[in-house]
RNA sequence: GCCCGGGUGGCGAAAUGGCAAACGCAGGGGACUUAAAAUCCCCAGGGGGCAACCCCGUGCGGGUUCAAGUCCCGCCCCGGGCACCA
């Protein structure tokens, strides 16, 4: 059949060629305004690092890449954007590393990642590129802070930072190494009070968890965002003092309140002040003092030895009337519940150190099967399952669950109490004290106040800086620019000031995929019409490093869009997956470690196919995996063979011979392969339908395949293998891009055998294996698998006590 | 400590409660070659047997079932998230 001379498959020929012909083409873009079935494919779009792209890049995108394509093969026009995410802390330490500016170094690596992300054969309309420190981006996202602040969800107010007196300036939490600064391993970080923007994040703490039980997102994205969100149902009960103050504690365990033997309150706490006694007042100072110059990292993570001091007061126990004392703790955080608790000694472990170390009274109130009320506590008992309530006059006997209801409800009726719902979900700090990002877009001015910057004078360009070094002031080195921050105020016209400090990251990042459909708009953020197109997003793809930071803030961006009438949807991304963690030698990569593998070698040795390839079959994409080379062989042996059969079978030949020439087992493997890549593929499990390709291909080359067998293959090929299924597409005979064939058909019919093996067990062992036609009634089936040698052997000729028989599957006797 | 995942050949891994190890890598044997590479064919969980075959096997211990890698209970180990959150 093959008359000509056999080519060898030459990656780099046909991978050049093919780039070549999509660029002339325009295969890969998408028509925006016309579509009719749009699929919005997205991935995380990368930071552009010094190093260049890593293979784990390469598996994320290329992972998407193949959803996208898949989808575009069935019929759905598909929009793939790519961008780079370039401001923020990252760019800027290493540009102050190697004393380069970051407006000199971002183009330069983002041309370098650029380069790389083409060879790799992504479907990317390059036309929509964002970059976030490009000035055509970041005016709108500055816009969409001062849409949140029209909507009252962005407001400024005091809060903590790290600060590290060496360096003197302002530390992320992760540049605090066990309360020293990562620069200056013997300087102790301590903690200053800056006003910061916040973005209001937490009233949309039940909406943010809601949405998670119906989203279609990976399993555990939702956990950890449901963690992170951490909802508890509790209570707030009133403690008072015989001087009419009244303490409210947040508790979890209301029905642990005759237990209660003592109060803590943080150290920061308001009524401390006023509850401190004058023979107490020294001490109770000094400690404050000592905890609030306490880095923020070391006094939640820290040495967590139990220390405190009594305020020498006393609060009533609403439950048993006894006088309780007050004590204050850094265990205890203002920032969650109400800064106070009502401390359970019995029931609560940290509670149990404190007492222990304090020598404060411990009482048990619950006790579980074999325990009664004076059964003494070695430890804190917390979780008593089937415990009941003991100790506790008017309770005693009742299951702890329904005493928690019971006791609150007691005291909501004195006006002592009430069930309340709390989240460990903190606002969002979006100031920055720095220099790589979009300046917030506020003026402030002593006649007006606090002044959005008008819309129209959008953007605030962040303006070249020499030495962008950030310095002892504790604002933004933009502080130092004078004739920069120094403008007319927009109300009044007097002189006024902006804002130093620049928005964080993230918030670059929580409005991209709006951007990208509208990414050649001047005029508007994203187009209304293009966005009720495209959005939300069909597919996202990326990495659980993000479950938290990004994808709550997106989402809470995309919400308050919503509110604001800006957008129709509430949330964001539709169906959200997350791929696996690729390493090395069972470490993340880093190049700290020198571990990272760079793709550029495996691009050049094998093309870019075979590496897409490999990387997909390494193990289940959700998954991720070590990273070796080990077997990347394979991929191309396997590629090579499907080269062989494109060149035996295909050219003029394959319309030339029909089905006819195709054996019956081999159509329905065709059959049934088709669906199993379909499947596989449309569920994310990209080793199994590589696997099941190869299996096909293996059959194809063991009988004796017609033109129309390969065909397909060539389809099927093409979201894994984008070059290679064009050059075989092309030798098939074809004019037009693969990418504009449609995806083949399986018929469920002609996928299944007519004759199966029907597996014979005696007493749940396997004994013997019988082919026989598709469909064999039981009757049929269990006389030929009694009249069987080797089931004989095992039944000695006795009737079955019992059969269970599964069509087309087994028989058990 | 709490919350998610996971533990299967030498290795990466497959398996709607119904033939454990598909697919691939590495390995062994053979063909082709002066030779090697490439390619092709065969073997390949452990143990026993001359053999047909038999027994044992999915982290550990129990259980449900005609039948368990898969379901249930209790442990151990690994990966990830949260963590002084009351």
């Amino acid at each position: 059949m093959a008359d000509r001379d056999a080519v060898p498959y030459d990656p780099q020929s046909v991978e050049r060629k093919w780039q070549q012909r999509w660029e002339e083409r325009g295969t890969n873009h998408a028509n925006l305004a016309g579509a009719s079935h749009p699929f919005y494919n997205l991935m995380m779009f990368p930071y552009p690092s010094a190093e260049g792209l890593h293979v784990g890049n390469v598996f994320a995108f290329v992972g998407a890449d193949i959803q996208g394509r898949f989808r575009r093969l069935k019929g759905a026009d598909v929009f793939e954007p790519l961008g780079f995410d370039a401001f923020g802390i990252h760019s800027e330490n290493f540009a102050l590393k190697v004393g380069t500016h970051p407006a000199e170094l971002i183009p330069r690596n983002i041309e370098r990642f650029r380069g790389q992300l083409k060879r790799i054969g992504l479907m990317a309309d390059w036309r929509y590129e964002v970059q976030t420190t490009d000035p055509r981006y970041y005016k709108w996202t500055q816009w969409i802070f001062l849409q949140l602040y029209r909507a009252g969800l962005a407001v400024k107010r005091r809060a903590a930072v790290n600060w590290c007196p060496a360096c003197k300036t302002v530390l992320a939490n992760e540049q605090v190494i066990n309360g020293f600064c990562e620069r200056h391993p013997d300087v102790k970080v301590e903690q200053r009070m800056l006003d910061q923007w916040f973005f209001t994040i937490t009233p949309y703490a039940q909406r943010l968890l809601d949405h998670l039980e119906t989203a279609d997102w990976s399993h555990s994205t939702r956990t950890i965002q449901a963690n992170w969100i951490g909802r508890s149902d509790g209570a707030e009960l009133v403690f008072e003092t015989p001087g009419g103050k009244r303490i409210t504690v947040f508790t979890t365990r209301p029905d642990t309140l005759f237990g209660a033997t003592y109060l803590v309150l943080a150290p920061e706490h308001p009524l401390v002040e006023g509850l401190t006694t004058a023979e107490r007042r020294a001490d109770v100072n000094a400690y404050r003092r000592r905890v609030a110059a306490m880095d923020l990292v070391s006094r939640k993570v820290g040495d967590k030895t139990k220390t405190g001091e009594f305020t020498g007061s006393y609060a009533r126990n609403p439950a048993t009337g006894e006088s309780v004392p007050i004590w204050i703790a850094d265990y205890v955080l203002m920032e969650y519940g109400t800064g106070a608790i009502m401390a359970v000694p019995g029931h609560d472990e940290r509670d149990f150190e404190f007492a222990t170390a304090m020598k404060l009274p411990i009482v048990r109130v619950v006790a579980g099967p074999g325990q009664d009320a004076s059964t003494p506590l070695a430890a804190a008992e917390a979780d008593i399952p089937d415990g009941r309530i003991v100790n506790s006059p008017g309770y005693d006997g009742m299951p702890w669950a329904e005493a928690k209801r019971a006791i609150t409800a007691a005291l909501a009726a004195k006006n002592l109490g009430k069930p309340v719902v709390n989240y460990r979900l903190h606002d969002w700090c979006i100031s920055r004290q720095r220099y790589w990002g979009p300046p917030i877009p506020i003026i402030y001015c002593d006649g007006c106040g606090t002044v959005p910057v008008p819309e129209k004078d959008l953007p605030v360009v962040l303006p070249a800086l020499e030495d962008f070094r950030p310095d002892d002031s504790g604002v933004s080195p933009l502080a130092r620019l004078e004739s920069w921050y120094r403008v007319p105020c927009p109300k009044c016209g007097k002189t006024a000031r902006r804002e130093t400090d620049v928005s964080d990251t993230f918030l670059d990042s929580a409005w991209y995929f709006l951007r990208y459909p509208s990414a050649d708009r001047d005029d508007v953020a994203f187009d209304a019409g293009l966005t009720r197109k495209w959005l939300p997003v069909a597919s996202y793809i990326g990495g659980n490093e993000h479950a938290v930071l990004h994808l709550m803030y997106s989402r809470f961006v995309t919400m308050a869009l919503h509110d604001l009438g800006l957008v129709d949807f509430e949330e964001p991304f539709a169906r959200f997956r997350a791929h696996g963690t690729i390493v090395k030698d069972g470490a993340k990569m880093s190049k700290s470690r020198g571990n990272v593998v760079n793709p550029d070698a495996y691009v050049d040795k094998w093309g870019a196919d075979t590496f897409r390839m490999y990387l997909m079959f390494l193990g289940p994409y959700q998954d991720g995996g070590d990273f070796r080379d080990a077997g990347i062989s394979g991929i191309r042996r396997f590629l090579d063979k499907v080269w062989g059969l494109v060149e035996t079978h295909g050219g003029s030949n394959a319309q030339a011979h029909g089905q006819a020439g195709a054996s019956a087992d081999l159509l329905r493997m065709m059959h049934r392969t088709i669906q199993r890549v379909t499947e596989d593929t449309a569920s994310l499990a990209y080793n199994t339908a590589i696997a099941a390709m190869m299996e096909y291909v293996n059959a194809l080359r063991d009988g004796e395949p017609a033109g129309s067998l390969v065909e397909p293959l060539a389809i099927l090929l093409a979201p894994y293998a984008p070059h290679f299924a064009e050059e075989c597409w092309e030798r098939l005979g074809h004019t037009t891009s693969v990418m504009d064939a449609p995806w083949p058909n399986f018929d469920p019919a002609l996928a299944v055998a007519e004759e199966v093996e029907l597996v014979v067990q005696v007493n749940g062992k396997v004994r013997a294996r019988l082919r026989s036609p598709r469909g064999t009634p039981q009757e049929a089936a269990v006389k030929a698998a009694l009249a069987d040698p080797s089931v004989l052997k095992f039944t000695a000729g006795a009737a079955p006590k019992k059969v269970v028989f599964v069509p087309d599957r087994l028989v058990n006797i």
